[in-house]
DNA sequence: TATGAATGAGTTTTCATTCAT
DNA sequence: CATGAATGAAAACTCATTCAT
């Protein structure tokens, strides 16, 4: 696991020690350590630490898109497609915990925003444009989609936050169906 | 503004910049520049760096518990008090931009969580003990009220977000008042 | 005791603090808070710490010599002298610690022999009289009267570290006429 | 002399200015910019000043005590054993000032009695072994070998700090037979 | 490609000294 | 006289980055 080069050594290593103390608390010499490798050989790979940083980001933010895009087809409404990327994130989060630290500790490292490409952006635009669908056939509510976007990312960020410390409950099938009743007594348009 | 003492000259420069900067890209150099005075008259009034980080955290902390408190007691039911709440943590987040930043910050900070006494708990209990009233009342949904208060916040948070960008917005009452349907709508029970 | 002045009680913070901690471990700010007065008080009674150090080193230097001094005069040979004298400089170091390490302390100083009349020349001077006097009666080895000397406050320094951890050893007369007897040992030209 | 190594460079150069400026007069840099070397650089080879200090110390004190134990075994009486000795010291002490004057600025340090197996225990012990089988014989005076110790290495420091100013002196065959006399009387017993 | 010794800019912190009150 | 807030030079130590091997 990890042999099929320095490389991904290098990645997981940073993955592990970012996510348990921080960007700024890690040095390059503690990944190097941790990764078996030179201090110097790090640079073979990654031009400095900022670049190191950015790219143990987008990794973990890659693994976590192509992980909430899974089954999104089979749904057909703007809540269903919704409610199915719910359990996807929850399922990433609750099985990589290292990986989505990673997330959002990036998110709120300040001066993240300056690199463009950086942040978010892709996940935000998937969500916004079921959201968007959604707005526009009346099946959610008449608000701005990027509100909308925002508030069903907050629901599922305090959704992982709250099983984080007992995942197992998560594999409940009546708790996920309480869930996806809470996603969608919040975004979807008064009926009638 | 800021001259009744060195003190708040040290940490309104310091609020100011842990907020754009981060804790760790900030020097105490940099904060004694920013407010106008020599390095060592920064520990004159901090033992540390680190304690000043504490410090300027419960300085913001406290100023959040204080308005996010206002005007509750009038309110009757569950429902009524988040939603009043809501605007409180609105306005102050809004009005203060910095100090909710450094809430943020801290909040994610790797290491934080070892302070006892340090973080959010009282902003979450005064929650919890609305929520959990509320549960008992049949008001809100029968969820876990530690879920069930996350989930208010991740809300809450998703909307500051989204109106941080053009707070004006925010001032609108049709606005607030389909943000309460919001929170209305994910929280309350069915009713039937 | 101690109340003739502000600057006794400086004085006397600093030999306390200097002879248990060092002279750089002990910043002005602890002899202040030990002294009972402001820092800035103390530069109205010692133009630096550096002459703050010079004067509480005469003032035990002087003690010592005072002591020393006692009751030389009513001794004949330059042996009874230089017993005498023992006796003097173990009552002095054995009643007066702090003083005792603050000589030493200062002697073993680096830089300290660049100042002009600051150590232990006087002593050395009393001694040097009585031991070349001794040697041209033919009572005292013919050796060099300085080194003989330094072989005399070599011993005497030895008695003081072996008997400083009790005290009361040193009260027992007989343990005092063995000592003696070293003393004049050492010293003393073969008869014949 | 002195290429076989940046950490030897270290050494000397510390040895070097700590012996001429104390310890805490010298700093990390002072040390680095003697040795050639950058500051970061010290750190590779000792974790802390202190810890320099200490194997500074360590270094200088195992020199000694190896010179100092040459010859010995050849002795007979214990009279002999410390005459032989003393001319160790002296050789030592007369041709490594530096290291004789690192081992007495870390004696007096206030304190290095804290850090245990420091400080002087070897070669006080080996003396007092020496010391205690000569008082056992009758050979020397019966007073506490530890007394009896302390006085033998006060006489020897004196007369090295009164050959220090011209150590051609130590080399003259009679002075160190009249060295040796002194010696022999001070800590012989009585014979009759 | 891989190494790790070497560097030096930058960080936190201390403290002797000054000076307005 | 007395104070103690303010200063800034200097110290110990860290760490991203380079480069000779």
């Amino acid at each position: 696991m990890g042999e099929q080069g320095k490389r991904s050594q290098i990645m997981e290593a940073a993955v592990r020690l970012f996510a348990e103390e921080g960007f700024d608390a890690t040095s390059m010499q503690d990944i190097a350590r941790e990764a078996g490798v030179a201090k110097g050989t790090m640079y073979l790979y990654f031009p400095s630490k900022d670049e190191l940083i950015a790219q143990v980001y987008r990794h973990c933010y890659r693994m976590d898109v192509e992980a909430c895009r899974a089954g999104l087809a089979q749904e057909k409404t703007a809540l269903d497609k919704l409610c199915r990327r719910l359990d996807n994130i929850m399922d990433f989060a609750l099985s990589h915990p290292l990986e989505s630290r990673i997330e959002r500790l990036y998110g709120s490292r300040p001066g993240s925003m300056r690199r463009p490409g950086d942040c978010l952006e892709e996940l935000y635009e998937d969500i916004e444009a079921v959201v968007r669908e959604g707005i526009d056939r009346g099946e959610l509510k008449n608000l701005p989609s990027e509100l909308l976007s925002q508030i069903y990312y907050g629901i599922a960020t305090a959704m992982y936050l709250s099983f984080q410390a007992d995942p197992e409950r998560w594999a409940d099938p009546q708790v996920r169906s309480q869930c996806r009743k809470v996603i969608r007594d919040s975004l979807s348009a008064d009926r009638d």
